[in-house]
DNA sequence: TCTTTTACTTATCATTTGATAAGTAAATCA
DNA sequence: TGATTTACTTATCAAATGATAAGTAAAAGA
């Protein structure tokens, strides 16, 4: 069945994606930062303002174990904590100054591994991987 | 610059990747196995035999933690150990019976998710993701 | 043959992560 | 107003993971 060996394919991809997601971030994520703190980190990074609990669910963390990571990091230096003004039982959480100089030159390593990753890529190649990427987006990774 | 705009769209793209896979994979992992030994068993089921070294390696694991971990995993049944007849320094690792069955069911229970993902997805859309999954595999996640 | 290298193991310790129970304060509901 | 729910915190314990030192046995090299 065609849908069996597009599963198969599926399966090498995502192994292909995790692998090469590993290179790229390989030493970006600054020495003294865990896992799930880079982790916490980039989802910050890409959605602030977020609440812990945003937090909590997105990264499949419990709520202790999450208000515990928030403020290892909050002690770092790297985020910070907003009282939401109308209902003041919730927390938005965004990058510190600190943090999102740390974000940033973690992007710009990643940037420039995948930069040197597709440098043999023609015009052509990067418009056909760009509207790949379109389409996996949105029928396949939504 | 059009490459600054194709990484940022990259960035969303893994993001996403890694999201559904984590949805997909979500109680595929049977209880009791944890994330390490997951990626470790996945990792012998696509590219089983292999050695000691090479998971070390593909998992960014040191040695020393890798042999802990394999050492686990046989102990629980899930693969096994031969030696190579003509390097005896070389092991080569696979999955036991036991381990082929439990990384079966995983995989039906993530092709099953795929499928209901998908299901809404004409005979072109099919085909359109299966042309971006190779254009991406060969152009970009080589 | 002697030295070095390779492949892997054992042991140990610190840190991270996961899980659970219990609690606070604010908002909502009835 | 009193009960319930929501959002989050604190505390604690067990388990998983990471890092390092030291060691074994076989192969390869000089």
């Amino acid at each position: 069945m065609e849908k069996k060996a597009l599963f198969t394919k599926l399966v090498s991809f995502t192994t292909s994606v995790h692998r090469v997601t590993q290179e790229l971030t390989q030493n970006a994520k600054s020495d003294s930062i865990t896992p799930v703190h880079y982790n916490i980190l980039e989802y910050v990074t890409v959605s602030q303002p977020v609440t812990p609990s945003e937090i909590s669910d997105c990264q499949h963390m419990s709520m202790p174990n999450t208000s515990r990571e928030l403020r290892k990091l909050i002690e770092k230096g790297l985020i910070e904590k907003i009282s939401d003004t109308e209902d003041r039982r919730k927390q938005y959480i965004r990058l510190s100054d600190e943090g999102e100089d740390l974000m940033k030159e973690a992007f710009a390593t990643i940037e420039s591994k995948f930069l040197a990753r597709i440098q043999n890529a023609s015009k052509e190649d990067l418009e056909e991987i760009d509207r790949a990427l379109d389409i996996l987006q949105t029928k396949l990774f939504f």
